[in-house]
RNA sequence: UGACCCAUAGUGUAACGGUAACACACCGGUUUUUGGUGCCGUUUUUCUAGGUUCGAAUCCUAGUGGGUCAACCA
């Protein structure tokens, strides 16, 4: 390979370029995504997953998928499941099978138990509060625990007691023996085992101790030989601990590294307000396509290569960003525009006769699946004397610069012929019932020897063939950009109430009657849209992905 | 009243001591049987003040601003 520029790094691969070249664990790199199955994964964990995986494929490692599962309180298979589905989704396969935090609970008792031998662990009977008072604040030093200088024999007998369920929940804890007057909170004699008589998901009643994160992050880590540790910022006041730790136990010393976390306009992703959400039923469920839920923007219709190729754009760095939505949506666009089937449908049909089309006559035409890939074939769409085209692309009193129907003006069918505007009907709300046009018969599409150039072209669908169908239109969930930088105000004043709004009497060409749930398609000159789930026989329902760009309503808004 | 992290166009990210660039957004043009796509182009950037250096976005110091840290959560 030549090298004529030198490519671009994050300032991880640079780390990882810097060990790669000082030869650091032979060049083996292993990273891992740690989640703890608690909840759904959503824009951020893509983030994180994304960061992970890409690294370590970057340069010939691997990725485990572990479960970080050390609080039996919260966590769930279910969680375990949906996580899993996912990740594959996303696009990526772990290094073997998923490993869990819970396979290491009896090495993980023996560390603590070689700490307390060392003199470095003590068994604390002092109440929540009393270790909360005796932890001081960042400015105030905090205080040596009355049980700090219990002797190696009676902690080890205390600490076995603990795992033997003798104590009740809450009355005692072991605790790291590092240093009280630490400037770094998490320095001050950590806890590292409480007892929690609960049901775990996976090793059951086995335990009643369990370790706290921060005694059995580092440790899992170690123990799988993962050479890059790769977390958001929020943790890098754990790393003096994660280093403590694998160094007074001398085992492998994986090393952490911290990156800004993403955060993008729009979305939330704090577990509490995304479970108000659907508990309040804001949303119908974690994978409404509002959702900044990775099942959410599935059901959306987001492409994951298009999500993984937003979370390269949007880059690695330490600094705090926000990432604007039309990034992402661009990157929706890329890709869908490559692969998305194109169709018609009108969401809002107002009906147009062809008065000078023979009465019994009906056509095929034909038109293409996808003009930027000739591979994806052709289909046939009917075509007849009555047709419906969108209510807005006829206006009857049209300002400068519209190309679309309006009387006495040319315009032409996409696929079909040229028509030429005569009149209209009304009702009596003044409201446009039927449009009445003629067409010209050497301009059909493909064979137009009319010589008319019309600038506008309109998607429509066949009277006698046009299916109804359901389509969901999306908004963004909140009227503001970030609906959690006011504090003295609830996010949920900023829910956006025309999030949704369903279009339930659109109606589609008859090809798309057989589509299946998440089949990808951009609805000509509306955007992309996919099948939805709840879908059934003779009932399709479409979501809304994106919107096209439209630099029509820019211009009109001029 | 402590420690730690951060500061480059509107938003992100790059430039690794050699004179700021890429993407998205924006604006303009062009192509087009999607007001889509494609193509071309315009505008706009190193928090402040000192210092080191022939030379600083980059190194040092201070300041300013933003963020993070005290749950028997992860």
């Amino acid at each position: 390979m030549s090298e004529d520029k030198k490519e671009s790094l994050n300032f991880i691969e640079q780390i990882i370029e810097d060990d790669l070249k000082s030869g650091k664990n032979n060049g083996r790199i292993l990273t891992r995504f740690p989640p703890e199955p608690n909840g759904y994964l959503h824009i951020g964990h893509a983030k994180a997953i994304c960061i992970n995986f890409e690294t370590a494929k970057k340069y010939g490692g691997k990725t485990n998928l572990r479960f970080d599962d050390t609080n039996p309180t919260t966590e769930e298979t279910e969680y375990v499941d949906s996580i899993q589905n996912d990740i594959r989704w996303l696009g990526y396969e772990w290094n073997g099978d998923a490993v869990y935090a819970s396979d290491y609970f009896g090495q993980l008792y023996e560390f603590a138990v070689s700490l307390i031998k060392k003199g470095l662990a003590y068994v604390d009977d002092s109440t929540p509060e009393e270790i909360a008072t005796m932890k001081g604040s960042p400015s105030v030093p905090g205080q040596d625990s009355p049980y700090k200088s219990r002797t190696i024999e009676e902690n080890l007998t205390l600490f076995e007691q603990m795992k033997n369920g003798e104590f009740a929940d809450g009355s005692r804890v072991l605790r790291a023996n590092i240093d009280m007057t630490s400037p770094n909170m998490l320095m001050r004699d950590p806890i590292i085992y409480r007892i929690k008589k609960e049901h775990h998901h996976r090793t059951g009643d086995q335990w009643c101790i369990y370790p706290m994160y921060d005694f059995a992050h580092g440790q899992s880590d170690s123990i799988e030989h993962i050479t890059h540790s790769l977390c958001s910022l929020e943790f890098i006041h754990h790393r003096p601990v994660y280093d403590w730790f694998i160094e007074k136990l001398g085992i492998f010393p994986s090393k952490q590294t911290e990156f800004a976390r993403m955060n993008v306009e729009y979305m939330i992703t704090s577990k509490r307000k995304l479970l108000k959400l659907v508990n309040d039923n804001y949303v119908i469920g974690w994978d409404d396509p509002r959702m900044p839920t990775i099942s959410g923007m599935r059901r959306r219709g987001y492409p994951a290569a298009a999500i993984r190729n937003f979370c390269d754009k949007a880059g690695v760095a330490k600094r705090e960003n926000t990432i604007e939505i039309s990034l992402l949506e661009a990157c929706v666009r890329e890709e869908l525009n490559k692969t998305a089937l194109r169709a018609m449908v009108v969401l809002d049909p107002v009906k147009v006769v062809i008065t000078n089309y023979p009465e019994d006559k009906t056509e095929i035409l034909h038109a293409e699946n996808n003009p930027e890939d000739p591979s994806a074939g052709s289909r046939d769409l009917h075509f007849g004397r009555t047709i419906y085209i969108e209510r807005e692309d006829f206006m009857e009193q049209a300002p400068p610069k519209y190309f679309r129907m309006t009387i006495g003006a040319d315009v032409r069918l996409k696929h079909a012929y040229i028509l030429h505007c005569t009149g209209i009907d009304k009702n009596q709300d003044g409201e446009i019932t039927t449009i009445y046009t003629t067409y010209y018969s050497d301009s059909k599409s493909g064979e137009d020897v009319s010589g008319i150039k019309p600038k506008g072209t309109l998607h429509w669908v066949d009277a006698d063939n046009a299916v109804p169908c359901e389509v969901r239109m999306y908004d963004r969930l909140f009227t503001v950009a970030d609906p959690t930088a006011d504090d003295s105000k609830d996010f949920l004043e900023f829910y956006n109430q025309d999030s949704l709004k369903v279009i339930k009497n659109a109606l589609m060409e008859t090809s798309l009657s057989e589509s299946k749930p998440g089949t990808q398609y951009q609805f000509l000159r509306q955007g992309y849209f996919c099948t939805d789930v709840d879908s059934a026989e003779g009932k399709i329902v479409f979501n809304q992905t994106v919107g096209l760009k439209d630099s029509f309503s820019k211009e009109v808004k001029k």
